[in-house]
DNA sequence: ATAATTTGACCGTG
DNA sequence: CACGGTCAAATTAT
């Protein structure tokens, strides 16, 4: 009859409370040369019982991106709740190795604007106490998105995020976005789009990507002369000209082709560019 | 069948 | 009291 719920324990003090903002920095990489990190805290094994920390007293980075499931990390939503303050739901999500490893890593996803390209404010944390390395994942980042102002171009940084060659996490992405049809009504922004050999839940999706890694004419005709991700994604030449430097090339490339590998499973990652969903929010 | 996801409800903090 | 956050159970997908 009634729901039983048991009483959880729930006893998560920790100790320093840095609440950083990140916001257009792609500084958050988490590499941890010896006790430092972004989050610079401890793992909560002390006796939690007088210290009592609050909510706000976690550490929590706040970063813009447009790629919220490219961090490089596994993550496995637990919770979603919609929030007065904003128009779209927050994701919740927590690291898969949180029993495995005990990665307290957690990080919220929410959307911050609805357009062609939507802004996603992610917030991490703690950091990955789990010893999993991360795999290169471009972060996107957006640079301070011009909040009333015709905002015409986003300043979007492009970095990678660890470099591990073993590769120990995969992305795996498996959001029930319905493909909607892409109108690309608005901007003809890019999104950014990774196939992977195997196919996965999207059986709806054919083919994301020609097979010589060619854009999806749905945006690429639609910009004929004008910034977009694509361009820079789409950049990278194949020309093995071994640019010296060229970590955003050999990053993307790595993506393309090394991760193309079906070395065992890897996630697949399609981002479109569907206006939110449609009203469905079962409340 | 297993695993991840989804949704609702409860708790904690402000 | 209200909002936000997390857990637990149920459901769905693979």
């Amino acid at each position: 009859m009634a729901s039983p719920r048991l009483k959880r324990e729930q006893s998560f003090d920790f100790e320093e409370a840095s609440a950083q903002e990140a916001v257009g920095s792609a500084s958050a990489s988490y590499s941890p040369p010896g006790g430092g990190g972004v989050f610079g805290i401890s793992p909560p094994e002390s006796s939690p019982r007088d210290g009592r920390k609050r909510r706000k007293d976690r550490p929590s980075l706040v970063k813009h991106t447009f790629t919220p499931h490219f961090d490089g990390h596994l993550w496995r939503k637990y919770g979603q709740k919609n929030i007065k303050d904003s128009a779209f739901p927050r994701l919740y999500y927590r690291c898969s190795y949180r029993e495995d490893r005990q990665c307290l890593a957690s990080k919220l996803v929410q959307q911050e604007n609805d357009d062609d390209p939507p802004l996603y404010r992610v917030t991490y944390t703690y950091e990955h106490t789990c010893n999993t390395t991360p795999v290169p994942t471009p972060d996107v980042v957006a640079e301070q998105p011009p909040p009333g102002a015709a905002g015409d171009a986003y300043l979007l940084r492009f970095g990678s995020s660890a470099g591990g060659g073993g590769g120990g996490a995969h992305q795996q992405q498996t959001e029930r976005e319905r493909q909607q049809q892409n109108t690309a009504r608005r901007r003809p922004f890019m999104m950014l789009s990774f196939d992977s050999s195997s196919s996965h839940q999207l059986h709806e999706q054919p083919h994301a990507f020609p097979p010589d890694g060619q854009l999806p004419a749905t945006a690429a005709a639609a910009s004929p002369s004008s910034f977009t991700a694509a361009e820079a994604l789409a950049a990278p030449p194949l020309t093995t000209t071994m640019n010296d430097g060229g970590d955003l090339f050999s990053t993307w490339d790595a993506l393309r082709y090394g991760l193309d590998y079906d070395h065992g499973h890897l996630g697949n990652h399609v981002y479109l560019p569907d206006d939110c969903n449609g009203g469905d929010d079962n409340y």
